[in-house]
RNA sequence: GGUGGCGUAGCCAAGCGGCCUAAGGCGGGAGUCUGCAAAACUCCUAUUUCGCCGGUUCAAAUCCGGCCGCCACCUCCA
């Protein structure tokens, strides 16, 4: 399996630390505002990555940080804006009763595994929140001043980049190019204008916690070294984050992490997922193109659709965006639904036949991994499982399928759209209740009295109550309306 | 100013030197099936064509150069 790296630019072999085993870190959300669909596609993406490495038979462990410090705008922290300050004001303005901003967190975790959850993602095995881990964010800054890597001013810790001859390698940001910019602020505490803050003391920010340097409050980046290694240990496989993230946050915590452990490299495989757009722009409040799951839910996107439309696009692509997305992957999950519901019913009904699917299904399942192992080329794999469906559908309509045949097709549709993909939905368990199939049943007479006035009716009177019956072949097939 | 990416049908999007007379989805059109509807299936919907212009090669959507257009990162942001 193969899988580009921010690092390497190139996509290479995923080779375990240990055999069988992947250590995943997720940058996860910060939480002091709704998260939108540019954050799900990243969540997405590192979910459906997750997913695969299990398909492939990985052993995961998987953890997503919760970033609930409100950092500053600003390093330098004159013009600085708390964040958990600005999102107190918002909620409070919108008639939300918080008080602290530990409840404002509480509230946007809250929406944040709403929106998971409703996107049919698996549960990471610890979402850790940063404010429940500044002791280890302090351990971590004492071992950079001892190493010599970091260094005081006052109440205020700062990390030493020149110290790191690698800063930069991530982000092709070297020292001598931030130099030349402009448009780093000075800070005359600063030894170098790219070396970062690691503890602040300032009376004003919001959250506040004790240190050996004072009462402040931890830097951005350092939460997210010690978090990982905390749970997953000095080295880790993979980490993922959304593009904007490459520099400075992921820069920092390699120089961070590595000259903290003095061991590297601190992660294998960095991946970063593109931003999306809306309509062409980056998405925006004053638009109207700042879209949370929850409005996409709202209008009528089931998560399963949501999720399709957000994993269907390669994760490095840059991806546009309109409402018309969502309605073409609504009905292309759709589709798949309706496959797998008439699967089933073939399965169920115990037939006879022939046992072509079983070859198909082989066949599919490794173009689908071919695909899938090239750096996760999800169109490919995705075009893989719509000829699939063609096929299977096309073999159904040849009436000759065996129960045995079905549910091997049954479980490729599952394990590609449902395990890994993640957006076939559910079929309702055990169909429509029995007033619903009573109607059904007078339906069928009428039908067969050829009274097609009272059939329609039935069937409109079915809708009305919120199903859909269609005839087939196999007799009526009920849907939810 | 620095760095990176993208430009393939009405829309979305694979392909990255020959199996491309270019996957797949959505939308559209015609048909099969059906009492009707729905679903499904079949066919059609890029045929000197892959932003434009040159070049390399026996061979280019795929490599190289130039141009045009769009975007991102360099600052809080997934």
């Amino acid at each position: 399996m193969r899988l580009h790296n921010t690092y390497t630019k190139a996509v290479e072999e995923l080779a375990p630390i240990e055999p069988g085993r992947i250590r995943v870190y997720n940058c996860g959300p910060t939480v002091y505002d709704s998260p939108h669909v540019g954050n799900f596609r990243t969540f997405a993406f590192g979910d459906m990555l997750r997913r695969y490495l299990e398909y492939r038979g990985f052993q995961v462990a998987q953890i997503m940080n919760l970033t609930d410090v409100g950092h500053l705008t600003q390093d330098h922290v004159e013009a600085g804006v708390d964040k958990m300050e600005e999102g107190l004001r918002r909620l409070r303005e919108q008639g939300v009763n918080v008080s602290n901003p530990y409840e404002v967190a509480d509230y946007f975790i809250k929406e944040f595994h709403e929106a998971r959850r409703a996107l049919n993602f698996r549960d990471a095995h610890r979402f850790p929140r940063a404010t429940d881990h500044v002791p280890d964010m302090i351990r971590l800054i004492q071992a950079l001043l001892e190493k010599g890597a970091a260094y005081r001013v006052g109440g205020n810790v700062y990390y030493d980049v020149t110290k790191f001859p690698a800063y930069g390698r991530l982000s092709g940001n070297t020292l001598e190019q931030i130099k030349a910019g402009a448009r780093i602020e000075i800070n005359p505490e600063k030894r170098h204008p790219a070396d970062f803050a690691l503890w602040k003391t300032d009376p004003r920010h919001l959250m506040q916690f004790d240190s050996p340097w004072g009462r402040g409050f931890p830097g951005w980046h350092i939460e997210c070294s010690a978090m990982s290694m905390k749970y997953l240990g000095e080295q880790l496989d993979i980490h993922t984050g959304g593009e904007d993230n490459i520099f400075p946050h992921h820069e920092c915590e390699i120089a961070q992490s590595e000259a903290a452990t003095g061991k590297a490299p601190f992660v294998k495989h960095w991946m970063h997922a593109r931003h999306l757009l809306w309509d062409g722009k980056k998405m925006s409040k004053s638009e109207g193109t700042f879209f949370t799951i929850e409005d996409l839910l709202r209008k009528g996107y089931s998560g399963h659709a949501i999720r399709y439309a957000l994993v269907s696009t390669h994760y490095r692509q840059q991806v546009n965006y309109t409402l018309k997305s969502f309605d073409d992957a609504k009905a292309a999950v759709a589709r798949l639904d309706e496959l797998n519901r008439r699967l089933q019913g073939v399965y169920g009904a115990g037939v006879s036949g022939s046992e072509t699917l079983q070859s198909l299904c082989e066949a599919a399942e490794k173009k689908f991994v071919a695909f899938m192992d090239d750096d996760l080329n999800v169109s490919g794999a995705l075009g893989v499982v719509h000829e699939f469906a063609r096929d299977v559908n096309k073999a159904l309509d040849d009436g000759s399928v065996s129960s045995a045949s079905a549910g091997a097709a049954l479980k490729t549709l599952v394990d590609l759209c449902d395990s890994v993909f993640g957006f076939l939905p559910p079929v309702a368990g055990s169909g429509p209740p029995p007033d619903i199939l009573e109607l059904g049943r007078s339906r069928q007479e009428a039908r067969a009295r050829r009274d097609w006035k009272e059939s329609d009716r039935l069937r409109d009177e079915i809708r009305a109550k919120g199903w859909i019956v269609e005839d087939t072949k196999e007799g009526p097939k009920w849907k939810r309306g």
